[in-house]
DNA sequence: ACCCATAAAGACAGCGTTGTCAATATATTG
DNA sequence: CAATATATTGACAACGCTGTCTTTATGGGT
């Protein structure tokens, strides 16, 4: 049962093992007969290429990363899953580097993963993606990084994106739609990218309705469950009562269901709330969450076949992908 | 900038190659004094061994995996935080393998996935650890696994428990103490083994008190949301109404507040609501959860350190790991 | 046909470890 | 103290692949 090497396929096929080596890595200057001759040849032998022999001798470890920070875990494994999948797609593991861009000693924090991991590229999800010390040092290193977000700043780097301010407003039409006039979003911290991004396309959204900026209330949080209650609390005894809240996140606006239900108010029939992500527990709350989904797992798994197939090149490639507006059963009628 | 290698360390320290990697490995045989100037040497130096090539010289191939099916985000990343943090430690990888235990085509599945990846060694978490046609695989190929369980079955594997049923019992307990008389439990599926346990846990701890098993109810879940509020609901509408629930997790749980809440009924006022898991929701609901922690990314990476640091040993090692139970406001007096 | 540029294929030496086996030091025994 | 057992070190050949360089086809222009 020793396994099968690509000696065994040089010889099945009858070529020299370099030029099963230059099939293997879809290298050019291949003939198709020889390439069609030694791809049969691994097809019947069930070939596959050591990865430990390969990174040895090559320039490659076959390991890519995701970093982050502590976003909601169904994000992240939603996350995990799209470049577990795309990895294994082409004998690469993945590698999981959690930090803490809080702490005063990130720099540090990166060298010591740097200097002990060997990954071929990595991914990047916010907040870690706006988070200047984690580029400077990927980019001290020279290591290839794909960012997981709408927010661009003017870094070399790939990035997959959904258009954030669409989607915020496409919620403020569908809020419009149903009669709303009075409007309050939730946005995130000033730190998160997106935050400014989901708050303007919403207020884009109800100026393209024909209405206008002020009918948009704005109030921060901290895309916590806890902020969203706290802050939706606020603006639902406030005077001049909200019809329609969006917060820039699931989590926030579970926390103003939680905040209407402890001032007995009727969610959708006193008030509508949208969310934004989709996340587990938009399903969870009673009624459920009208929210934006996005393709996370996909996403992830375009950043991870970047990372693989592009590997050299040098143009920057910006993908967007689609977002999804789910409508559930936290909007009704104004 | 060429990297350190074995090399270096073996002239800085004066001694052949095969000594220091004697020392790396642990390897008996070494006199303290060579294994001393050997350390030395390599801390100097910096050396971190390169794993390509120890796994293409030896027989590790330093990447464990984890096998799961679809337990909640949160759990999957307390586990895979765990098993990370083990692994790193050690310069071991982490592959993430995700199955449908509920498809016909388990067999296949492992198949697949045990020819293309080469794990040492791999950790099951629940429903997994119970999934025959996964431990057959496993054990046919004689790969060393851990699973992470208090539920026993005879396999001869390494195992990292919790004491379920004592901390059901301490469950009961509190709301026995509490003033509670009338219980009802709700279970999670028959094909989950921790919800036996559970269940049998928290009758022994009613009974510790003096209590009898009739008083109580017994409705099986099947561990989601929904399944817990309409288990809940039928359970708060019927007649007798029980003052205290406790749900086999907290996903359940969260069910049941959302059914007391479409009742009008007020937790824990009206009804007390014990969980198990203290899972992301149990601090997200209102009021908070009371519940059980179970340390799951400690045992995740005590499972880890299992298979890295006992390899080839035959003894079958049993971990127990401390549960805490959480009090928190959705549990009150009668 | 002939020559040259270029494409395609092959030969071979590492890559940095560990396994095996041989060599040497140290302990134990009578 | 010799002789033997045992513990400790070392030498060196793999491990399976890719990078580099060389050799051999192929095609295009006269």
């Amino acid at each position: 049962m020793s396994r099968i090497t690509i000696i065994d396929v040089a010889n099945a096929a009858g070529v020299s093992i370099k030029t099963v080596s230059r099939v293997i890595n879809r290298e050019p200057n291949v003939r198709a007969s020889m390439r069609a001759k030694v791809e049969a040849a691994i097809q019947s032998l069930g070939f596959i290429p050591n990865t430990a022999a390969r990174s040895l001798a090559g320039t490659r470890s076959f390991v890519l990363g995701t970093i982050f920070d502590n976003p909601s875990p169904s994000y992240i494994v939603a996350m995990q899953r799209g470049a577990m999948i795309a990895c294994r797609e082409s004998g690469y593991h993945l590698t999981i580097e959690e930090i803490d861009i809080a702490a005063g000693d990130i720099a540090f924090q990166m060298e010591k993963m740097l200097a002990t991991s060997r990954m071929d590229g990595v991914i990047l999800s916010p907040p870690v993606t706006e988070c200047e010390p984690v580029l400077d040092a990927l980019e001290a290193k020279n290591l290839p990084y794909v960012r997981l977000t709408p927010v661009d700043f003017g870094r070399r780097s790939h990035a997959i994106t959904i258009n954030d301010s669409a989607a915020a407003a496409e919620v403020a039409g569908h809020l419009w739609d149903l009669g709303h006039r009075n409007f309050a979003v939730i946005t995130g911290p000033a730190s998160h990218g997106s935050s400014k991004l989901r708050l303007d396309g919403f207020i884009a959204g109800i100026i393209a309705k024909g209405g206008k900026a002020k009918q948009v209330r704005v109030v921060q949080g901290d895309f916590t469950f806890r902020s969203g209650m706290a802050v939706g609390r606020k603006l639902l005894e406030g005077k001049n009562r909200p019809t329609a809240i969006f917060a820039s996140n699931d989590d926030m606006a579970a926390g103003v269901f939680s905040a209407a239900g402890q001032l007995d108010l009727k969610v959708p029939r006193d008030i509508s709330i949208a969310g934004y992500d989709d996340s587990a527990i938009a399903e969870l709350v009673w009624p459920s969450l009208t929210t934006i989904r996005q393709p996370i797992t996909e996403m992830a798994a375009e950043a991870a076949r970047l990372l693989i197939e592009r590997r050299g090149e040098e143009a920057i490639h910006t993908v967007e992908m689609p977002y999804k507006m789910i409508v559930r059963q936290s909007t009704g009628p104004a």
